[in-house]
RNA sequence: CGGGGCGUAGCGCAGUCUGGUAGCGCAUCUGCUUUGGGAGCAGAGGGUCGCAGGUUCAAAUCCUGCCGCCCCGACCA
């Protein structure tokens, strides 16, 4: 992408609503705007983080089983009579009437619009289990929207729900997503820890945050330092064998792991003390086995195959892919501006070129574009007619994983200057040598 | 929803107390000079001063009402 043909609308200066860094970080570099309070507009660059991270959730969640599907985010409102909870909500949940004065609803959630989908076609526990998910905006109305995209009003999630014939067969399923959960937030370039979370009206430990580390996380989070070093389950995981995903589950859960909420200073002063952790953390997913709340009231059964019917048991899983882009730059940044992991960077590599109208620096950018270009790398050619330094700072703001600077004064020697955005670490080299080692 | 604050050019702000031609920096446009870490000079364009009433010869400024946004708290994926 040439930058010139491009929409990137850099800010020079920090609009003051902003108040936290992702938020500042976002604005600054041109990747959404507010539309109002907690309601955001993704512009291309951000869009472009957004995709990126709907990808590698949407791969894991295929991956363990799940199949994607995409549900409306206008509902009506009789779904949510059935379950009671329509009542029950409150103000959180935005009412629509439509035309005919009919009550509908902006989903904030979809347990009882699934579970209305399975029931109108699935009888048989021989069709289970199954999980289903989509990848949708979901509108809660928060009193006090705040922190830019990490609590909006409208927020895309990644929701699946799964359906199996008893508790047993539930917590397999809930197994999958905890390991698949574990496999996306590193994939994602982050540390997760899945920390203990309300119990469902079953009672047990069925229900998990996610959290990831970030100094300026909104909550504290309490943990064992192993944890930190446990290895992800790899993409070999077999997520049919019960045993092996229970066995990883025990392992990742083994430990003490808490918010703030949950923190229990007693039992957390117990550990060493060079194992105690303290940090900050951001909820990026949760998980939750709920039994048959919603099956019963919604009839939502199968053939037990014993000539009986019995309500499914279900779960829910929940991650946050537009609060993910703002988690991740709370993890993932300097002075500068933004460090992308290289697995969810709007651009790979950014070409700069830093003498734009001399003949020979915009030969050599225009080769480089074009052969970066042919091997599939996503580059953003800076040819802007404007200063280096200007150049510099936009590209460091944006996080981009590579720079690559052209000007005369390396091309006098054939060379170009490789800079590393996450450590700063620069490499003379020819173009041909950063053409390889940016497709690599 | 309680408490606090802010709405003036695309962004950041001054001007409001004490009413009297709407300003500054950055950005944008033109020209010249510059060109490896956010250039310099000269010039230009751009504003229903959040909205609606009211007071006044005169309102960004005073009064009343409303709207929007932000921060702290309570609450939450």
């Amino acid at each position: 992408m040439r930058l010139s043909r491009y929409f990137l609308p850099i800010l020079r200066e920090t609009p003051k609503e902003a108040e936290i860094v992702s938020h500042r970080l976002m604005l600054r570099a041109g990747m959404m705007r507010q539309e109002a309070a907690g309601i955001y507009a993704f512009l291309p660059l951000g869009l472009r983080v957004l995709q990126k991270i709907n990808a590698i959730v949407r791969e894991e969640q295929n991956r363990s089983g799940a199949i994607e599907m995409l549900m409306p985010t206008i509902q009506p409102a009789d779904l949510w009579r059935e379950s009671g909870r329509y009542e029950a909500y409150g103000k959180e949940m935005l009412r629509i009437k439509d035309r005919h004065e009919r009550d509908m609803l902006f989903g904030p959630t979809n347990e009882e619009m699934i579970t209305e989908i399975f029931r109108a076609y699935v009888r048989s526990y021989k069709d289970l289990p199954l999980n289903l998910y989509h990848i949708q905006w979901k509108f809660r109305d928060e009193v006090r929207p705040r922190f830019g995209l990490m609590r909006g009003r409208e927020f895309l999630m990644k929701d699946a729900y799964s359906f199996d014939r008893d508790q047993a067969g539930a917590v397999h399923s809930y197994n999958k997503m905890f390991v698949a959960y574990l496999r996306t937030f590193a994939r994602l370039g982050l540390k997760s820890i899945p920390m203990r979370a309300e119990s469902g009206p079953i009672g047990g430990n069925l229900s998990h945050e996610f959290i990831i580390l970030a100094d300026t996380g909104e909550s504290e989070v309490y943990c064992h330092k192993d944890y930190l070093d446990f290895a992800v389950p790899g993409a070999d995981v077999n997520f049919d064998n019960i045993a092996g995903l229970q066995g990883i589950v025990d392992k990742w859960t083994s430990l003490y792991a808490a918010t703030s909420e949950k923190h229990d200073a007693a039992n957390f002063a117990k550990l060493p003390a060079d194992k105690q952790v303290s940090a900050r953390g951001i909820e990026v997913g949760h998980i939750f086995y709920f039994g048959t709340k919603y099956s019963e009231p919604m009839k939502a059964v199968v053939a037990a195959g014993d000539g009986s019917e019995k309500p499914v048991h279900m779960g829910s899983y929940g991650i946050g892919p537009s609060r993910l882009v703002a988690a991740i730059i709370e993890a993932s940044h300097d002075e500068a501006g933004i460090i992308w992991p290289e697995a969810v960077a709007p651009f790979h590599a950014a070409i700069l070129n830093l003498k734009q109208g001399d003949a020979a620096t915009d030969a050599a950018c225009e080769q480089l574009y074009r052969d970066l270009s042919a091997k599939g790398v996503e580059v953003l050619y800076n040819d802007i007619d404007e200063r280096a330094g200007a150049k510099f700072a936009a590209s460091d703001l944006i996080g981009v994983p590579w720079q690559v600077m052209v000007g005369p004064r390396g091309l006098a020697d054939g060379k170009v200057e490789v800079k590393k955005r996450a450590d700063g670490s620069r490499e003379l080299m020819s173009p041909a040598a950063a053409l390889d080692r940016l497709s690599r």
